[in-house]
DNA sequence: ATGAATGCAAAAACTTTGCATGACG
DNA sequence: CGTCATGCAAAGTTTTTGCATTCAT
């Protein structure tokens, strides 16, 4: 239930606080805009305000259930933090997003920041790509 | 002259943008946000507008000039695209920026997109940092 | 001269905030 | 029941756009 998990995180468990956990958790698409969250709700019935979407996003980030990304420039996306830390791959052609994890990259991330003095905080890496020509992806 | 670098990449030499182009070649922070350009017109008593200077921008990043990134969530900066490709850091006390490179990590970069059956189109890695304690830059 | 560039102000897109009402514990 | 959360609408930020005027070639 996810009542236990936002009590765990210091939340009251509202009902508009559940059914966005919901949302982010039950969604095919694991990268959801507040205006994403927004419309699956109205989807489903759920009459929920948009201020209320980014007043919850934003305390869930603080809370640690979820990461915020901005792959492009304008607005943000959220998912649920995952169990791992991983990257992004964002496809040009089509938006989708890929997740990698490469331990190399983190590790010489930490070593060159260490080298300069200083200690690594957070990081944020996006490869924008597009298909290989021949590859199976090419098709999508 | 600024002239001939604006006509090579197919612009007009007007004055705004020689103006904008100087700004941004000239200034000791190189990542500079388009309020940032506009303010330091105003104090040189160069009267251009904000949505001049917005435009222009985004020509000069599609010519190849500048470089656009978003360090932080909110507005977008600008540098003038350097000869050799560099990542940044961004200090979280300061903002401060620190540019490095590392060949390490495009190379890798590279391959997990080729793995993945992808091309890599554009990247964007950003290093949030603080001062390592007893590191000169902890004086800071 | 002619088409492109500029400036202004208005609009757009995204996000935050004030305040009265309603819900959780 | 007291306090915190919500909804609505209004305001805030950053960036874009429409249109008449001005400028570069």
């Amino acid at each position: 239930m996810d009542t236990q998990e936002l009590k765990k995180a210091g939340l009251k468990a509202t009902l508009p606080r559940l059914r966005i956990l919901e949302i982010l958790e039950g969604s095919h698409e694991r990268h959801l805009s507040a205006e994403d969250v927004y419309k699956a709700l109205i989807d489903i019935g759920e009459d929920v305000g948009l201020a209320t979407i980014y007043r919850v996003l934003t305390q869930f980030e603080a809370a640690g259930l979820v990461q915020r990304h901005h792959f492009n420039g304008a607005h943000a996306v959220f998912e649920v933090r995952a169990e791992c830390h991983h990257d992004h791959m964002v496809r040009v052609d089509t938006g989708e997003v890929i997740e990698f994890a490469d331990e190399d990259i983190e590790r010489r991330q930490r070593q060159i920041v260490d080298e300069h003095g200083y200690v690594l905080e957070a990081h944020s890496l996006v490869l924008y790509v597009r298909p290989k020509p021949g590859s199976p992806n090419a098709a999508d």
